[in-house]
DNA sequence: ACGATCTGACACGAGGGAGTGTCAATATGG
DNA sequence: CCATATTGACACTCCCTCGTGTCAGATCGT
């Protein structure tokens, strides 16, 4: 183990560490994301980020820990550009957040992989779960008269699910080149699902 | 290489080698559907059948076949008991086909896992893809009026699309007891739901 | 310039699963 | 009862991947 810590070319230990760790997360994304999981090795997450496997190891003890780390970091990519959204046009209008939503899965397919394909199984689902949960309160909150009775609460966790995958199964097909539309065009057909959807909402 | 057949337990070889093939098959949709894709060896279908490796090999030549065969299976059985419902109830009351498909997979969540979950990647999408495609083809053939605007097609395929996902959600979410409802009034939602989104439907 | 640290390429053993082969035990037809 | 088909258990090899180790060369502090 090393004795002192130097710095290389013009980068402190920790900055080398922190964009190593930066370079395996954008291989994480790209390789998960296209190939998928299950045909994800550690050499291949290292070759495509142009390292080896002990810059791996000292950033991740298994493929499992990357895989959440970038799922984590593309979550918390995505709401911190929808958080924004939602402060700004306010709830009546649900057309500029599902817009920013669907928009960032649409601009890039790695990400309709990653979130609606790849969380079904192994280690995502809880990540899938906890995130639509989120996103149900959220919605919950925002209702008139919620916690008024606790059986349209379940119907509207029910309405919430549905759409849900309405939105992933739209962008999965979009993705796979089975729906040939204009992003706006895909859009403005989800929007209005969810207006249709949605109870008394818009 | 065997020089004669002989018959053995009362059964031919045909009837031997067919016996095997269901429990195999039936060993597959069992965990497949629960322990999943991935965490399932050969040895464990094998296991799970009561019988060896030899007799696996005897009538799929690897993993990915026997898969196919028991999702082929289990689509041909369902679409077995959904057609007579749609013969027999007609188009404008969509209420029968959709309790019989959807009763079907809330009454075995491994067909929820089976033909939600694992279906998103491997050697199923096609299987997933081409199923969807036909239930496409044959809401639009009872559509009043089919091509006759091409973008109106479309909107109908992305619609579908969207339905499809909405219920392989929701399925997911009540199989893992997420959503505390009767299978009835998950029934009922989704049939709401297939009126509000489906146009002029109903 | 020199010693120590950092880096990259590769070697190595461990472990698990696929697919095949072996062999004794069993059941059958004659 | 005997020869043979059939079966089940298991050993065996091969290959892939993980995780760690090794070592020469590059880079930095002094």
């Amino acid at each position: 183990m090393p004795q002192t810590r130097r710095t290389y070319r013009g980068m402190s230990a920790e900055e080398r560490q922190a964009e190593r760790r930066k370079q395996l997360l954008a291989a994480g994304l790209e390789l998960f994301g296209t190939r998928g999981i299950t045909a994800t090795r550690v050499d291949d997450i290292c070759a495509e980020a142009g390292l080896t496997k002990r810059y791996f190891y000292e950033n991740f003890s298994s493929l499992d820990e990357l895989l959440l780390a970038v799922v984590e970091d593309v979550l918390a990519d995505l709401t911190a550009r929808v958080v924004p959204v939602i402060a700004s046009s306010g709830w009546r209008n649900p057309r500029p957040m599902l817009s920013t939503f669907i928009g960032a899965m649409l601009d890039d397919p790695r990400l309709v992989r990653l979130l609606v394909i790849e969380t079904h199984s192994g280690a995502l689902v809880r990540q899938r779960h906890q995130f639509i949960e989120r996103a149900i309160d959220v919605w919950l909150e925002a209702a008139p008269d919620r916690d008024r009775d606790p059986s349209l609460l379940q119907t509207q966790r029910l309405l919430a699910h549905a759409y849900a995958g309405a939105v992933g199964e739209v962008a999965v097909a979009w993705a796979s080149g089975r729906i040939t539309m204009s992003a706006e065009e895909i859009i403005d057909h989800l929007e209005r699902i969810f207006r249709r959807i949605a109870p008394q909402a818009g």
